[in-house]
DNA sequence: CGGGCTTTTGAGCCAAATCAAAAATAGTGG
DNA sequence: CCACTATTTTTGATTTGGCTCAAAAGCCCG
């Protein structure tokens, strides 16, 4: 089960076995987290480092008139909070969509396990460097593509980033969350949210019924939605770093 | 000149005197650049650490129809591109918006300095981590606000950036760029950036005339605009991590 | 003075929001 | 297993914030 974050890192480095059986040593604290609950929250100074084995949790921030906006999905593999500390405070909450299964490593550990490492040192950020990416991507999603893309965009990094970690061999993938917390992700209406769903899979592209998507051509819904992986930075960079002159 | 980057860095870590020695030293190449133009490209494998020391450049990418969204601004005192190497790739493209005075650092200079100081390494993980903070603010501008609060938000944010560096001191600052480069970085259109900023200067919030943006009242901007300078992380953050119980 | 940007204004339109209510589903406890 | 709720999904009618298209006005600069 620590499996999935083992699949996650090794795409940010190639990790030895020795360094796989660190970072499943670090994870020996696992629980239960039901649906809609914090792991942490805004203002709070994080004492541990979360990360989801199992459903899917959110990073948001609630707004003044009650909106919500959420800001990133974090799905098996992915670590919460990894350098925040670095930050003091939390600048916005995580909390489960589903529930879940969260390891919980002492930031203690983490920081350790890090600095034995240099190789773990370096996956470690990259994951902070992707979720960078991600968030990117998600603006411009925001910015600049109407609701049917947007929507397709999401799910086509969802499929994506569940296939990475194994979880999505075929184009059939659980997303157990409520079409509100869909339209929170996407800065839209739920109401919307809805109708573009039967555009959706009236146009073949994508159907979503009892928690399971199913993206019947990948392609054709990568093409609707303009999808290209190239920010997800799956493939992993070539180790030795050029030299340059300046 | 240099001043603006060890401003901001010193929000991040408390610098000795050596390690400012050390950062300025190591910025010894500068160059002006013209605006509009990129200093990398998506695609590109960065060779190099940019800084800005005068102007303003930005993230951003093109869209297929010939969209542009603009993902950050980067302003004095900014790393464009610090961490990047770790993912290979650039998922983006960085360019000048204005005329610009701009640093470069040769990645092994950059990365000696960094592993020689510790301080140094916090400051600038600290800086991209801020970044991080300020991309998750901006989705929810984009996703939650009206066109309104929107700009108004990206005002206030400029002016705790610029005051940061000391480019803002009582509340007018240089903005030299178009209209309708903001409309690209609110996802708004030239059209209707124009009227609400009309608007804006109607109300007295703020106004904003031959690339110079003033805000008469922050506090009243601040409190239209919903914003909440946590996120930028401008106050240091407790030196000594706190031991923790899992 | 003239050509290219920007900024500004106007009129009409459309994607997505709002408001409201019904239908379907999922829980919960007896 | 069934009533009883609460949540979620779906549909319909209406409104609106922001877009589109088009053209005028202002600016900058050689």
């Amino acid at each position: 089960m620590v499996e999935v974050l083992l699949r996650k890192l090794g795409h940010g480095a190639r990790l030895s076995a020795e360094e796989e059986d660190a970072v499943a040593a670090a994870v020996a604290h696992v629980r239960d987290i039901p649906a809609h609950q914090d792991l942490i929250q805004e203002g709070d100074t994080p004492a541990a480092v979360h990360a989801v084995l199992v459903g899917f949790a959110c990073r948001y921030k609630m707004l003044p008139d009650g909106g919500r906006q959420i800001m990133a999905w974090l799905v098996p593999g992915d670590f919460c909070d990894l350098h925040v500390s670095i930050l003091g405070k939390m600048d916005h909450s995580i909390g489960t969509l589903t529930d879940s299964r969260i390891a919980r490593i002492p930031r203690t550990t983490a920081e350790a396990l890090s600095l034995q490492r240099p190789m773990l040192t370096r996956a470690f950020w990259w994951a902070t460097l992707v979720d960078e990416g991600v968030l990117r991507e998600w603006l411009v999603n925001m910015g600049r593509r109407p609701a049917s893309k947007r929507i397709a965009h999401l799910f086509c990094e969802l499929q994506a980033r569940l296939h990475a970690v194994g979880l999505a061999d075929d184009g059939v993938m659980d997303l157990p969350i409520t079409q509100a917390d869909l339209a929170d992700t996407v800065g839209l209406t739920a109401v919307h949210v809805n109708r573009v769903l039967q555009w959706l899979k009236e146009a073949g592209l994508a159907s979503w019924k009892n928690g399971v998507l199913k993206i019947e051509d990948t392609e054709r819904l990568r093409a609707f939605a303009e999808f290209d992986a190239n920010y997800l930075h799956l493939d992993r960079a070539p180790p030795a770093p050029v030299r340059e002159t300046i």
